[in-house]
RNA sequence: GCCCCGAUAGCCCAAUGGCAGAGGCAGACGACUUAAAAUCGUCACAGUAUGGGUUCGAGUCCCAUUCGGGGCACCA
């Protein structure tokens, strides 16, 4: 009695059953198996999963269920990135309240997820607005703030003026926010910081230990983000200035070539360095510095830009050859890199050069390159040469000049050998409700003063009557109650710090949290680190390539030097899935091409929207929906689930006895599935699971029959590799074949190489490189054999015709080749 | 402007330097059916963006060009 495939049918009968038995259940107290931590990136809780989500918890699944398959007990965690904006501005917007509105959304993802049939091992789970979670955000910001990696300064923070918040360098994206695309504006404020500058050299560095295990665009990323330029720090003095200005330069070489010297307009050195200026001078300073602050990121960026700057009256004295050199302001210089102030040589500085030209300032060429002068074809010239018109660095090459002059600067005590990044401490503070709360206590007579360990978490104050909307200062100000307490050291009063933390430190280090999710007692215990920790395999997409990545890996080092962990990196490896597109283009309501992953579900069941997402290429490469097809996966899956309903034959039946043609290609099957998926080639190991459900549909229809052992073989590896992508279908299959749930942990068969061995193979005989002829031959073939076989062949003859032999080229059994002269 | 990745059949994609096709979609035909759907089966279709080079042999390696995608771009 056959029965017909319902995806709905087969769904209903196995989520139950799962939820049950726990199959993913990665703290049995007696687990011997050895250990995998696979993690997917933990989603932001809005609005229910869509298509995306689809993608990435498909393909993550595919590696976890791959590893318990290969009897390894894996960890596959899954929570909730739960603070953050979007319930600030639903909650504006419609007046709920923000925890309700984001536990509604989690309560939904987390059902959306079960139905998905997620390989999560729902006894660690975490949300990370849970208090016995940010209190362990509190505790690290106090040991961070204990060790100097946390403080607060003033500085020009970008603002955005529509979220009203300050945001981190990393969240502004080509002078826009992030989150909103409006403009980015600077603000003066005093903002808490993370200090990532002070690592800096180790998170550049041991992106060497990532390579070949990342993608290379991320590492790519990675380093340009951090940007390390060596060079030299020189200092200037300055005419009727007490002290010298110092700059930073990568060309110490050039030294001899300053012409002039450049300080950022919006710095607070030019501000200082016109007090006593002209009244002419310093007003149209305050011009330029007013049009300067008014210019957003965007113009600013703009690299054809015409120069703009200002002589302000000032000379500074060129440290190796004594030169008096103007000393001009410029908002090409940046205000926050290096020192706020450059040595410019327009000879050999593109950006210096386009100033002189346009402020006609001179242009001295110290490098003899052989190319025109600058000054002449308005090129600055970068590259070898050697040095001329500098003294004692004259006839030097770059390298070595570079060393001669950090040796002049250094002994005369006028500078020394410097480094500088472009990555900037991360600003920590946000003026919004939805968050940590930063734990300091603000005392008018103790200053900054954390708040004891003892008392975390500081939890936030209840939303009701307090008014989110964005107005440029912390909602939490406004709660009085919450906001006014005792100094804990003298008791006076004192206000708590009522800014909240970038939800960017929730994510930082969730990863261990997964370890000990409901630990009261250590922020993640080590003793599991030790066990799990770092990540196996970690799975997100692109773009947190910048901002979490270096985050995470920011926190572990921290941690790693606070003796908490024993690793250096977070994620041993990381796969970068695309993103699903629809027509070409991001999937949008605005635009229109939105797929609702609902629907999907409804239409083709889980199964068949895992599969067309594993199935549809290579992991990396985005989904265009439009070209896929989830009803030919679900075809697919119904014709795998019937060949496991014809089998006919009995659970214990000997295998062995088979028939040998259908044997081999379900070992051959074994081998290329297993090979497929670890180089996480998902899209051919399907395509192997199909090639094998092929052959057996024939095997059963036209060959050995449903009741041949090996039939059952086949069936019994294609329910079990199909688990990974399609594990209702393959539940059933396995059901079916006589077995009790779960297939999930149920492991591949070994491979049996006897069997892939060929007997015969076929020999292709080309000459000069064109295809003659053929011969089915014995896969032991020796090479002369195999010439012997060739050069008799009629065909061969032919081809080769009156012409000279030059070489054969054999390789047994496979192929030869002859070439002719 | 600089750097990286890619380009294979009408479409999505495979192919340790060795017969260009594993798999799928769409297509044609056949079987089953009163018919259709479903199912099962058979078939066709490109010489690998372009131009050079290396090699006995190149989709694969090297160089240049075109197109597409991504990253960086006053960081001294």
């Amino acid at each position: 009695m056959h029965k017909e495939y319902s995806f709905q049918e087969i769904q209903d009968r196995w989520l139950p059953v799962w939820d049950q038995l726990k199959p993913f259940d990665s703290s049995k107290p007696s687990d011997e198996r050895p250990t995998k931590y696979v993690l997917d990136m933990f989603p932001y809780p809005s609005g229910d999963l869509h298509m995306g989500h689809a993608e990435a918890y498909a393909l993550g699944d595919v590696i976890s269920r791959y590893w318990i398959q290969r009897g390894y007990n894996v960890m596959h965690p899954i929570g909730w990135d739960a603070f953050g904006l979007p319930a600030e501005n639903a909650a504006i917007k419609r007046g709920l309240d923000p925890r309700a509105w984001t536990y509604e959304n989690i309560a939904q993802q987390k059902a959306s997820m079960r139905r998905y049939a997620c390989s999560f091992d729902w006894d660690r789970v975490l949300q990370t607005c849970d208090p016995i979670y940010y209190r362990w955000n509190q505790w690290l910001f106090l040991e961070f703030y204990k060790r100097g990696l946390a403080y607060r300064k003033n500085s020009n923070v970008n603002w955005c003026p529509s979220c009203q918040t300050v945001l981190a360098n990393e969240q502004v994206v080509g002078g826009l926010c992030e989150r909103c695309d409006s403009s980015v504006t600077k603000k003066a404020l005093t903002q808490w910081y993370f200090k990532v500058t002070e690592y800096a050299d180790r998170l550049l560095d041991d992106l060497d230990t990532l390579e070949g295990k990342w993608p290379a665009k991320v590492l790519t990323m990675q380093r340009n983000w951090i940007n390390r330029s060596q060079g030299a720090n020189v200092d200037f003095v300055i005419e009727g200035r007490k002290d010298p200005i110092t700059v930073f330069t990568t060309r110490p070489d050039t030294l001899f070539g300053a012409t002039f010297m450049v300080v950022a307009v919006d710095s607070d050195l030019a501000s200082e360095l016109i007090v006593d200026a002209s009244t002419e001078v310093r007003m149209s300073f305050v011009d330029y510095l007013e049009s300067t602050k008014k210019a957003n990121d965007i113009e600013r960026l703009a690299t054809d830009r015409p120069k703009t700057g200002l002589f302000i009256d000032r000379y500074a004295i060129n440290p190796l050859n004594g030169d008096r050199i103007p000393v001009w302001v410029s908002d090409y210089v940046l205000a926050d890199y290096g020192t706020g102030a450059i040595m410019a040589v327009p000879a050999h500085d593109q950006r210096d050069l386009d100033f002189a030209l346009a402020m006609n300032l001179p242009v001295k060429s110290v490098i003899d390159s052989g190319e025109e002068d600058p000054a002449i074809s308005g090129v600055a010239t970068l590259g070898a040469g050697k040095a001329v018109n500098s003294g004692p660095l004259n006839g030097l090459a770059k390298e070595d000049a570079i060393a001669k002059a950090i040796e002049i600067v250094v002994e005369k005590n006028l500078g020394s050998a410097a480094k500088n990044y472009r990555l900037r401490d991360w600003l920590i503070s946000r003026q919004r409700y939805w968050g940590t709360p930063i734990p300091i206590i603000h005392c008018e007579k103790c200053g900054e003063v954390p708040v004891p360990a003892d008392q975390l978490p500081v939890e936030l104050p209840d939303s009701a009557g307090l008014d989110l909307s964005p107005k440029g200062t912390s909602p939490l100000g406004a709660a009085s109650d919450w906001v006014n307490v005792a100094c804990p050291a003298c008791s006076g009063p004192a206000r708590r710090d009522s800014d909240t933390m970038d939800t960017f430190v929730d994510s930082s280090w969730y990863f261990l949290r997964f370890l000990s999710p409901n630990s009261t007692e250590f922020a993640f215990d080590p003793a599991e680190a030790k066990k799990w920790a770092p990540v196996d395999q970690y799975v997100g997409g692109v773009t947190h390539a910048i901002l979490h990545l270096l985050y995470a890996r920011f926190f572990t080092k921290v941690l790693h030097d606070m003796g908490m962990v024993d690793f250096q990196e977070p994620f041993t490896r990381l796969l970068n899935q695309g993103m699903v597109l629809m027509n070409g283009s991001a999937m949008s309501k605005s635009r229109g091409n939105l797929v609702r992953l609902s629907d999907q579900l409804d239409e083709h069941g889980v199964d068949a929207i895992r599969l067309t997402m594993a199935f549809a290429g290579p992991p990396e490469d985005d989904i265009d929906w439009a070209d896929v097809s989830p009803a030919a996966s679900s075809k697919f899956l119904a014709r795998a689930w019937r060949i496991a309903q014809d089998v006919d034959s009995a659970v214990d039946v000997d295998v062995s006895s088979g028939d040998k043609s259908v044997r081999k290609a379900t070992h051959q099957f074994l081998a290329s599935f297993t090979e497929s998926i670890e180089n996480f080639k998902f899209n051919v190991g399907v395509a192997k699971a199909m090639e094998l459900t092929n052959a057996l549909r024939k095997a059963i229809d036209t060959g050995c029959g449903p009741k041949d052992p090996a039939v059952r073989e086949g069936a019994e590896e294609l329910a079990k590799a199909l688990s990974l992508f399609a594990p209702y279908v393959a539940e059933d299959m396995w059901s079916m074949l006589g077995y009790e749930p779960c297939v999930a942990n149920a492991q591949l068969r070994e491979v049996q190489t006897d069997l892939l061995v060929e007997d015969t193979v076929i020999a292709i005989a080309q000459v000069d490189g064109k295809l003659r002829d053929k011969f089915e031959v014995s896969a032991s073939i020796t090479e002369d054999e195999l010439r012997e076989m060739a050069l008799s062949s009629e065909a061969i003859k032919r081809a080769i015709g009156d012409k000279e032999l030059a070489n054969v080229i054999v390789r047994a059994p496979k192929l030869i080749n002859i070439a002719t002269k």
